[in-house]
RNA sequence: UCCUCAGUAGCUCAAUGGCAGAGCAUCCGGCUGUUAACCGGAGGGUUGUAGGUUCGAGUCCUACCUGAGGAGCCA
């Protein structure tokens, strides 16, 4: 048997005969000589097969090919112009491995279709060029994340999806039967990490999570995957450092090696240049006379709205990190700034172009006095707690980290406009099929 | 949960309250360089569901269902 080749590789058998296998993406016929695009997930080539230089055979099971058919094709390659690839396959040889139905054809058209029916078909949508395109820059985000933290010194440490209590209340998380009790699927790895920064120094967990909230945005899935990094004596400072180290790292990476993909996204690779570090840093209270200069009603004390991120980001080209929120509305295991007990050291980072959040972190309270008191003051149950108070008990240091959340960081990098093509099988308010 | 909008052929969409239409897809025919190929022809409909108004409803009214966009909340 012939080995087969991959259509990203056919530069390299210019003028050999090479097998290659995929699936027809489209077909042309003019009579005595028809073209089929094969896809294989690594490109796309035209096939060129032209009757009297074929065996009636083959030319007759061309003529019957359908959209995304899986076939073989068997041919010479040969450099052509008029190729978008520069390269096309003199076809020979034709072996189909299952044709589609004419009875049933591929439901997905060259042309255009609405969102509903689309994610409905979501298991052969991602079959499109363009959903190629954005799940290639999606596995470059996350290799790139991965070697940043890999290369930097930190450990995955993989922290549980079932978890027994709350992060941040139990009114987000989703319930899940845990044999003769009930569990929650976790909506953040923190606590955990904490908990392995303290044994292994820098550590990060990369995982999915899931919050059960009834948000009905372009900005929300009831499931992502969220990368959470932890240093055991870090600051907020030193947090502010590493995320636009991270962010500049991923950037750059697929900039290099996802630029074809970009492209073909139609994205503004000039605005995706200019980040590089440091980013701009503002603190909440300038934010927010920011915000007032430019005609937003916020006052001191309240959370930005999704209007207000996009007036912040919209002043930069570069993320923008806005430290020191009210504690009030944060979580109730942020340091508040010993120099500000009203403020707290986190610290979120919006992306440019009104994407909005991408990071939130900061620094953990690292008394063990005053976490007991925030959790009884947040009406947290203190025995699902205990061990997560234990961390002040044995050695307690300063120690700060951040969530990055994958799917916004792809909708940004990628230019979407909604986060729900970011994923192979979005998982939202009203959608959990296919 | 609230607000707004939408639902007509497999898909994307037309149709002043008066005969249910087009493009794509599929099928048949034509074409030796097509790039969402093109040209000719054919088949394809319980207009989301249930009521109501009207001589007559895809169109107007009510309720419900489904979806989309946004708000709140968040990454």
């Amino acid at each position: 048997m012939m080995k087969h080749t991959y259509i990203e590789d056919v530069g390299k058998h210019d003028g050999e005969e090479v097998t290659l296998r995929g699936w027809v993406h489209n077909k042309r016929s003019s009579g005595k000589i028809q073209f089929v695009i094969l896809r294989d997930g690594t490109g796309y080539i035209q096939g060129v097969i032209v009757k009297n230089a074929v065996s009636p055979q083959v030319f007759a099971d061309a003529d019957t090919l359908t959209h995304e058919s899986s076939i073989e094709l068997t041919g010479k390659v040969r450099a052509d112009s008029r190729a978008p690839s520069g390269f096309e396959l003199d076809v020979r040889g034709l072996k189909i491995y299952q044709e589609v139905s004419k009875d049933e054809p591929f439901p997905i058209t060259p042309k255009e279709h609405g969102i509903e029916f689309l994610m409905d078909h979501r298991h052969l949508w991602i079959r499109s060029t363009r959903q190629r395109a954005i799940l290639k820059v999606r596995h470059e985000i996350i290799k790139a994340v991965r070697d940043f933290f890999d290369d930097d010194g930190f450990t995955l440490c993989d922290t549980p999806v079932l978890t027994p209590a709350a992060c941040e209340g139990t009114t987000t998380l989703f319930e899940v039967k845990y044999f003769e009790d009930k569990a929650f699927l976790t909506q953040s790895g923190q606590l955990y990490n904490e908990a392995t920064a303290e044994a292994l120094g820098k550590v990060y967990c990369f995982g999915p999570t899931f919050r059960a909230e009834k948000s009905k945005t372009r900005r929300h899935l009831t499931e992502f995957w969220m990368v959470e990094p932890e240093v055991a004596y870090a600051t907020v400072d030193d947090m502010m450092d590493l995320a636009e180290r991270m962010i500049t790292f991923v950037v750059q990476r697929c900039l290099v090696r996802r630029s074809e993909e970009l492209k073909a996204l139609e994205r503004d690779l000039s605005m995706l240049e200019k980040v590089s570090v440091p980013f701009p840093r503002i603190s909440y209270d300038e934010a927010v006379a920011l915000l007032q200069k430019h005609g937003s009603e916020i006052q001191w004390g309240s959370d930005f709205g999704g209007g207000d991120e996009t007036i912040i980001s919209q002043q930069f080209d570069k993320p923008v990190m806005v430290h020191r929120y009210p504690t009030a509305v944060k979580a109730f295991y942020m340091e508040p700034d010993p120099a500000r007990p009203e403020v707290a050291l986190c610290v979120d980072v919006l992306a440019p172009e009104g994407y909005g959040e991408i990071v939130g972190g900061g620094q953990r309270i690292a008394s063990y006095d005053l976490l007991a008191q925030r959790i009884k003051e947040h009406d947290l149950p203190r025995e699902a707690f205990e061990w997560y108070l234990d961390l002040r008990k044995f050695g307690s240091v300063p120690h700060s980290g951040f969530g990055m959340g994958i799917e916004r960081a792809v909708t940004w990098i990628c230019g979407l406009e909604h986060v729900r093509e970011t994923i192979p099988f979005p998982r939202m308010l009203y959608r959990l099929n296919p």
